[in-house]
DNA sequence: TTGGTTTATATAGCGAACCTATGTAGTATG
DNA sequence: CATACTACATAGGTTCGCTATATAAACCAA
């Protein structure tokens, strides 16, 4: 139904004005990315790359040298899985979860000026828009290749 | 009752979140940029780089950069601003709007498996997070709307 | 055990998308 | 007309994402 497409088209695109937004005017001096996975890292607490990866919807690579940077910063540590020597498993260390807090504590700052703006009902439906995001993000998340699209590239960006 | 803090950054994971899947299962051949820019001068109309730049909450040069590519790719043309020799004006060529309409087909069809199994109260609410998440980029950062007026913009800040 | 496959991660190499700093040319103004 | 300002382009650098591939451990027959 075409009612639903457009609901599509708008959540999409609202959430990415709103997270296009947030990761530039809330910019301490951690880049987005490594913000996003430092708040993974504080929520799946130990956990393999290839875990991490998948839970953040980047390939393996990506996410080993994400993870690189952020043991770098020495936010990030890694200790061998005991039952399997080619496995790490990467957590938060103390600087991190500080890390981690003033970057939450940023964002809340950069949104607090429009927030008190904001009645209790419109407080709730912000929090009932994320809530409805997380649960769409379930039900979407575990079908890894859900539209395999069979037809052949288009070309579209190649030739003129 | 949750603090508004809290709210603030559920909102913000959500939505990069589904910002980030969306772009990484929905975007054929075309980068996420530059399908946002797509947008943007389907929005915008005939517009000059440095406010396309503020829409996009984006520097100048990172403007100008992906509009030579959008015009590399025959889907934006510029003309000269008659009122400034200095100034360009750029919009979407047929073939840009066409391709923007496919890639809204392609977001709606990846959704479409997961909306289907939602009732009119679920839709409802996905209707509303992204009318509320809309309402809120409007509060915090007044500037890209539906405004086809072509009048000069009266100030440049930019200057922090 | 050996040898082949699979699995977990790392590396290499690339392009896109951001940034700041600066250059260039047209505009405005004293 | 000279100076300052403005609009855009260019230069150079980092982050972030990808695919392809290498490396090493684990698994599994025979």
């Amino acid at each position: 139904m075409e009612s639903k497409e457009t609901v599509a088209n708008d959540l999409l695109r609202a959430a990415a004005r709103l997270s296009r937004w947030a990761s530039q005017l809330a910019s301490f001096d951690v880049p987005f990315a490594q913000a996003r996975l430092l708040a993974l890292l504080d929520e799946m607490g130990p956990a393999r790359v290839s875990v991490l990866a998948e839970a953040d919807h980047c390939s393996q690579p990506t996410m080993t040298t994400a993870l690189q940077r952020l043991e770098a910063a020495g936010w990030a540590q890694r200790v061998p899985d005991p039952s399997d020597a080619r496995a790490s498993l990467l957590s938060l260390t103390p600087a991190g979860r500080g890390t981690l807090e003033e970057i939450r504590g940023a964002r809340a700052r950069v949104l607090s000026p429009t927030l008190a703006a904001l009645d209790d009902a419109e407080v709730a439906r912000l929090r009932d828009a994320a809530s409805v995001m997380e649960g769409l993000l379930q039900r979407v998340a575990p079908a890894a290749h859900p539209i395999p699209d069979p037809s052949p590239r288009p070309t579209t960006r190649k030739d003129v």
